[in-house]
DNA sequence: GACAAATAACTGACTGGTCAGTATCTTTTT
DNA sequence: AAAAAGATACTGACCAGTCAGTTATTTGTC
């Protein structure tokens, strides 16, 4: 690893400090209210400075769901590969989905992500490929460690599986986010253990 | 039902044109981004009429949303008290649930909605109110046909069975209507029959 | 004629993006 | 090692465009 220069370190900083802020702001006034005022100076920097680093608004916000998601992405992979079997990395992932749910930032990052996505479809190309981070990433490891190469041969019952789980997490992304007095945590678990259970039917 | 003076007419049609209109502009470009100027255009009516009509842009998007659910919400209950046993409501009730899902208008509505709610918790009774409509109604028509009375002892189960099935209709809704290429109308409905089997198991 | 709906011009606040100038760090020259 | 030259992050004032809401006026109905 080599060094950095003062210069460099200090961009990093002011990066990461626009982020951090930009995450806070977009969360809580969406991207239209957001502003790019409150974002730097939040961050201890001028507006201006958004310019040095970002192209524009959405850019700013397109880096931040991409870090995000990146960061997600990674934890997940770094979990499930420690697992010694299936039922273990079910198990973790089982866990992490409820990590998941419970960000409420991130749950609402992405749904203000989707609708932008949706109402921009000069940009969706770019979008589109930020969730794609996610979507292949993921698949590809979890099928072999959860599911293994066994599995193969059953492995259009699985798609089925893996199609209806990424849906039913969003759900309880929204549910839990916007009515959390309703889905109380051990609520959350059951309905996630009973879901998992009739996805994911232990093999025989 | 009394007849309606032509003024009376006149003024109906404006509120239908005016929602209506509300519905296609709040749906493309969202609350902030929406314009009121475009929707009373698109109504053939000046934006000063919208305010004769509505206290301000947020009365209208919440009026527009209640007339929406309300609407569901009696569609729903129609369908099923046409139902003679449990099984057909439930499969009335399934289907019903596709047609929700493939409602894009309506999602995309009720997701704008509900991030405008989080954000504005000044006005977050009155939008409650509004998803009350559908919860409270649709909930306990729903207990009596679909489970009846006989299975008010397993009812604990129920309650979780129709708390992941909001949030996995909502989740479908999403995924569904941001990423149409991937859940093709067959696999949504295999995917809803494994949810409700799971769910819903068949008494015996 | 009274009253309310509809119009259209207007206002005032707001904000994304620009840019000329400054401050700070790095590289080159002597 | 010091100074000069170069590079670039950063600033902050500014502008042009936008748009929700208001008001004065006109139109149409009962």
């Amino acid at each position: 690893m080599k060094t950095l220069t003062k210069q460099q370190l200090r961009i990093q900083e002011t990066q990461a400090r626009l982020l951090e802020a930009a995450e806070e702001v977009f969360v809580r006034d969406g991207f239209e209210g957001a502003q790019l005022d409150e974002i730097a100076t939040a961050a201890g920097r001028s507006k201006g400075s958004v310019y040095t680093h970002f192209k524009n608004k959405e850019d700013l916000f397109l880096a931040l769901f991409e870090r995000r998601t990146r960061s997600y992405v990674e934890q997940i992979a770094h979990k499930i590969q420690k697992c010694a079997d299936q039922k273990q990395s079910l198990a973790a992932f089982r866990q992490f989905c409820i990590e998941l749910i419970r960000d409420k930032a991130f749950s609402i990052l992405t749904l203000e992500f989707k609708l932008y996505a949706l109402r921009h479809p000069e940009s969706k190309d770019r979008f589109r490929r930020a969730f794609e981070i996610s979507r292949t990433t993921t698949d590809d490891r979890l099928y072999v460690q959860m599911f293994g190469e066994l599995t193969r041969d059953t492995r259009a019952d699985d798609d089925l599986a893996l199609a209806a789980l990424g849906p039913m997490i969003a759900g309880l992304i929204l549910e839990s986010n916007f009515e959390p007095d309703i889905l109380s945590d051990k609520k959350l678990r059951r309905i996630l253990g009973r879901i998992f259970d009739a996805l994911f039917p232990p093999l025989d």
